[in-house]
DNA sequence: CTGAAAGCGCTAACAC
DNA sequence: GTGTTAGCGCTTTCAG
């Protein structure tokens, strides 16, 4: 069953090098030999040995993608933006899931890097010094996505999270709201969450609110870990007036707890999410939250992979999107009801 | 930057085979050397080249996995069952997104078949005669996963469709609905949607009850196909009692249309889903549906796909993994109010 | 226990 | 325009 270019070599009644050439178009074959070839070719279904290929060229047209998981939507659009430049390129990109593991991450990676991939896209929260020490020690092209890597040397492209957060609360600020909590994700100097607490905590200093950290509450990203904080936050004293949170799944658990406990959104109490995923138009109230692209963010990246691969010169070593607020029925002035 | 073995023999004034055994611990090397060997390829972070070793041994440790989007949920959780059970038995896998575009389901089969990937995971809708064709030529281990592909040869594992949506229809018909229209997926004879249909024609045959087809509404299989569906169906007449939708996005797109136009449910309209995606329990109602396990699709495929890569003999060749109603708050008696 | 050498399937000079 | 041949980086006999 699998064959080799010899075989079909020997069934043509050519040489190998006839073969490969066929293959490639890499030379003008006369063309009644060319068809002969073609004809196997066909009839056998044969397929090159990438591998062997791959080994004398010395180069592939993989891009490999690392991932910590997929059932956030963010990543589907990413990884939509990856495809679609990689393609332009003539790249294929394959997909690794990391499970957020640290060891997985660097198994991959490798794998990648033993794989003779041409470049490598990492999508980690944070990124863990290990990992980062074999990405520069490996030397493969490579670019971060999601959290602002500005104080690292290996390029990124990412939200600018604190600015975000920040027009996002200074927001809510100006709509009247003076207790505004924070449900932000995993603690930890490295993480998307801790950024987006910067933003929250410089609004609410500018507008010379106090930061009381009884009301930021630490969680996962998940929408149960919004269930969970704003749980802790209700059993814990009288509610804020308003809400924000680290991602919109945080938002959306957040909001169903308190909706179940008869608490009236946006009435009571205001929310404001952070990716505008699918779901937040599709749960009611309608989610008000900070978009972006993800598929721009896999598009850049995908961009600057490839002129990296070619050697090109990078206008810049991070990049950061735009980002929008966008204010739905989840958030209202304060006061109002 | 880039180091082969050969460099690394250098470096510790070694032969290649000595490194290459110290590399695979395949053979004893005296101790002191190994030592040498191993601060060499410590200092220099060196990872041999997967591709020339693949070449020699003729094997890979890969599971390719081709989907049409991880947008889907369901798609996310089958992944997680893949990976687990791979690692299990020291398989890496890889996924590759072909958008549900026939042109990239047939160039990504070929990139993980000349990658010579040990086999290949194919998760798709419905599967083309030109891809099926590949797959029997190629002779690599494949597996199928999420339609009945009974009629076929190639090995596939999958939810009884048919049954499980004849169970759900039947319950609500228990329930007292006497006019339950479905808001099927795509239509033509390959799709899950059509299966589930199926089912539902069985159901309301089995109690005598008349399929009429002004109350089957075809379209695609998302929230926005189902708030179409709906908003069709909203105006062609009085409302059904009762609403069997394909898949738990259109169902949540459906509700969301007739909530907002007043319609209150379950009340008035009953609703249940298929898959229990998570968004399910986040929506309100939440969605009575049919549930089963995507991660156990993932994990009996790659158990089977792994069986068929040692040549070991399978005990079938085509699973279906169990159902179960989930009956939440999207449907009642009818009735009852 | 270690090194030399053959060869995995392919491409790319290099001859003819 | 076609065939012969030398490797790509590695593993694995086979000698020593």
């Amino acid at each position: 069953m699998k064959m080799t270019i010899k075989d079909v070599a020997r069934m043509a009644n050519v040489s190998i090098s006839t073969v490969s050439r066929v293959i490639n178009n890499s030379q003008t074959v006369n063309s009644e030999i060319r068809k002969r070839v073609l004809d196997v070719l066909e009839a056998t279904q044969f397929r090159p040995n990438a591998i062997a290929r791959t080994l004398v060229k010395n180069n592939t047209s993989l891009i490999g993608v690392l991932l910590p998981e997929i059932k956030n939507n963010v990543f589907d659009n990413m990884v939509e933006g990856i495809n679609q430049v990689a393609h332009l390129y003539g790249f294929d990109v394959i997909i690794a899931l990391s499970g957020g593991d640290a060891d997985s991450e660097i198994h991959y990676y490798n794998m990648f890097r033993e794989m003779q991939a041409s470049g490598i896209i990492i999508s980690v929260d944070g990124i863990r010094d290990a990992l980062y020490a074999l990405i520069e020690a490996a030397g493969i092209p490579c670019i971060l996505v999601g959290r602002d890597f500005r104080d690292k040397s290996i390029p990124s492209v990412h939200v600018d999270n604190i600015t975000a957060a920040f027009e996002a609360v200074t927001y809510l600020i100006q709509q009247g709201h003076q207790d505004i909590a924070m449900l932000r994700g995993a603690a930890g100097d490295i993480s998307v969450g801790s950024q987006r607490f910067l933003g929250y905590e410089q609004a609410l200093k500018a507008a010379h609110l106090p930061v009381r950290p009884e009301r930021v509450l630490e969680s996962g990203f998940s929408v149960e870990d919004g269930v969970t904080s704003m749980r802790k936050l209700y059993h814990s004293g009288p509610l804020p007036s308003a809400v924000f949170c680290a991602t919109d799944r945080i938002a959306i658990g957040a909001m169903n707890f308190l909706t179940e406990n008869g608490v009236k959104i946006p009435e009571q109490v205001s929310f404001l999410g952070f990716d505008d995923i699918d779901m937040a138009t599709i749960i009611r109230p309608k989610l008000s939250t900070v978009r972006y692209s993800a598929s721009e963010l896999g598009m850049v990246a995908a961009r600057n992979l490839i002129k990296l691969i070619k050697g090109e010169e990078l206008a810049a070593v991070h990049w950061s999107i735009s980002h929008q607020l966008e204010i739905r029925d989840s958030s209202v002035k304060h006061g109002v009801s």
